[in-house]
DNA sequence: CACTTGACCTGTCCGC
DNA sequence: TGCGGACAGGTCAAGT
C-alpha cells in the first residue's frame, strides 16, 4: 500500500497545505513510535516537505525536521484554512479524525491541524536536527537510490539504468525480492513490484543475476512506468491509504497483476494469474507470459 | 554473506 | 451468530 506513489501523493498535498503553517502544539496520545523531543518543533514554521523512498521529511525553519514513515496503515490528514474544497473524509479513516487510532495531533497556527492515525501502530515519527537527518535516521542512511527523477535528491542518488543493471547482476535473490529491498533501491513495495514484473514479462521467482540485458532494460522501464502511473492515479487505496485531504487514490482499480489471483491475464488471454509466496509476501503473476 | 522467518499490531474475512 | 485462525504488507532483528 503506501509505497513511493502513495507517499509522493501525500507529499504533494502536504506541501500545499502545510508550508507556511507554524507548529503551535504537539498532542501525543500514543508515543511509543514517536522519537525525539516534541518541544523542538513547536514554534517552527514548515518550509518544505520532502520524500525519500517511502519516508517523508517535513522541514521547519528552526533547524529541526520530522521524519515520518507511515508503514502499512498510517494516515496523515490535514484540516485547516488551506483546504479549499469541502472537507471530504474517506470511510477508511476508521473512527473519524479523533478516534482511537489517532495517535498524534499536530496543532498548527490559523486553526490548522495535522492528524496522524495508524490502526496497526507500525508507523513512526522522529524529530531530528535538519542537518543530522542522514546521521540520525538509520532508515534514511541505508536507503538506496531513487527510481524517479526528483527534486529532493541530488543526481548521484538517482537510480540510473547503469546502477540498476549493476544491482540486478550482483545477487542471486529472486528479482521481486530485490526490487523491494529498500537498501538496493528506494520506494518499491509489493503492489508495484508485482506490476512492474508483469509489465516486463518477467517471472518474479527468477534469480536476479539470470536476467538478460534486454530483460533488465525492460524491467527498468517498467518500474518507471508503474510508479508514474501510481502517482498519476493518486496512489492505491487498497487497505487504508488516504490522502491528506481525506480522499482516496485510484490505482487499486488499475493494477496490472497485484491481487488478480484466478483472473485471466489481459495480455496473453491464456494464463490465469497465480498467487504464491515469495519471501513471505503475496506474489501474483501470469504463468504463461511471465518467463 | 545469502536467504528465510518472526515480531511488531489490529481489522477483516473465511470456514466450521 | 460466534470463534479461531489465516492474512494483509514495511522494516528490522534474529535464525538457519
Amino acid at each position: 500500500m503506501p509505497e513511493l506513489p502513495e507517499v509522493e501523493t501525500i507529499r504533494l498535498q502536504l506541501k500545499k497545505y502545510l508550508i507556511g503553517h507554524r507548529m503551535s502544539d504537539v498532542e501525543l496520545r500514543y508515543s511509543k513510535k514517536f522519537e525525539g523531543n516534541s518541544k523542538n518543533i513547536i514554534g517552527g514554521k514548515v518550509t518544505e516537505v520532502k520524500r525519500f523512498g517511502k519516508a517523508l521529511v517535513i522541514d521547519l525553519d528552526n533547524h529541526y525536521s520530522m521524519v515520518i514513515h507511515i508503514k502499512l496503515t498510517g494516515q496523515l490528514i490535514y484540516r485547516g484554512p488551506n483546504l479549499k474544497n469541502p472537507n471530504t473524509l474517506s470511510e477508511k479513516v476508521k473512527d473519524g479524525l479523533e478516534g482511537k487510532h489517532t495517535h498524534i495531533i499536530f496543532h498548527l497556527d490559523k486553526s490548522g491541524k495535522l492528524y496522524f492515525n495508524d490502526v496497526r501502530k507500525f508507523g513512526w515519527i522522529k524529530i531530528v536536527k535538519s542537518e543530522e537527518l542522514k546521521v540520525k535516521s538509520d532508515f534514511l542512511r541505508k536507503l538506496g537510490p531513487e527510481p524517479l527523477i526528483d527534486e529532493d535528491n541530488p543526481p548521484e542518488n538517482i537510480l540510473t539504468k547503469e546502477k540498476f543493471t549493476a544491482v540486478v547482476r550482483s545477487t542471486t535473490i529472486p528479482i521481486k525480492v530485490l526490487l523491494m529491498d529498500q537498501r538496493k533501491m528506494a520506494g518499491i513495495g509489493n503492489i508495484y513490484a508485482n506490476d512492474a514484473l508483469w509489465l516486463a514479462k518477467i517471472d518474479p521467482r527468477r534469480k536476479s543475476s539470470s536476467l538478460k540485458t534486454k530483460e533488465i532494460d525492460n524491467l527498468f522501464q517498467a518500474i518507471g512506468c508503474v510508479l508514474k502511473k501510481g502517482i498519476e492515479k493518486g496512489g492505491a487505496s487498497e487497505l487504508s491509504f488516504v490522502t491528506p485531504d481525506g480522499s482516496e487514490g485510484e490505482y487499486q482499480n488499475h493494477t496490472l497483476a497485484y491481487d488478480k489471483e484466478g483472473e485471466i491475464c489481459t495480455r496473453c488471454n491464456k494464463g490465469k494469474f497465480k498467487k504464491i509466496k515469495l519471501s513471505g509476501r503475496g506474489t501474483y503473476f501470469c504463468p504463461v507470459c511471465q518467463k
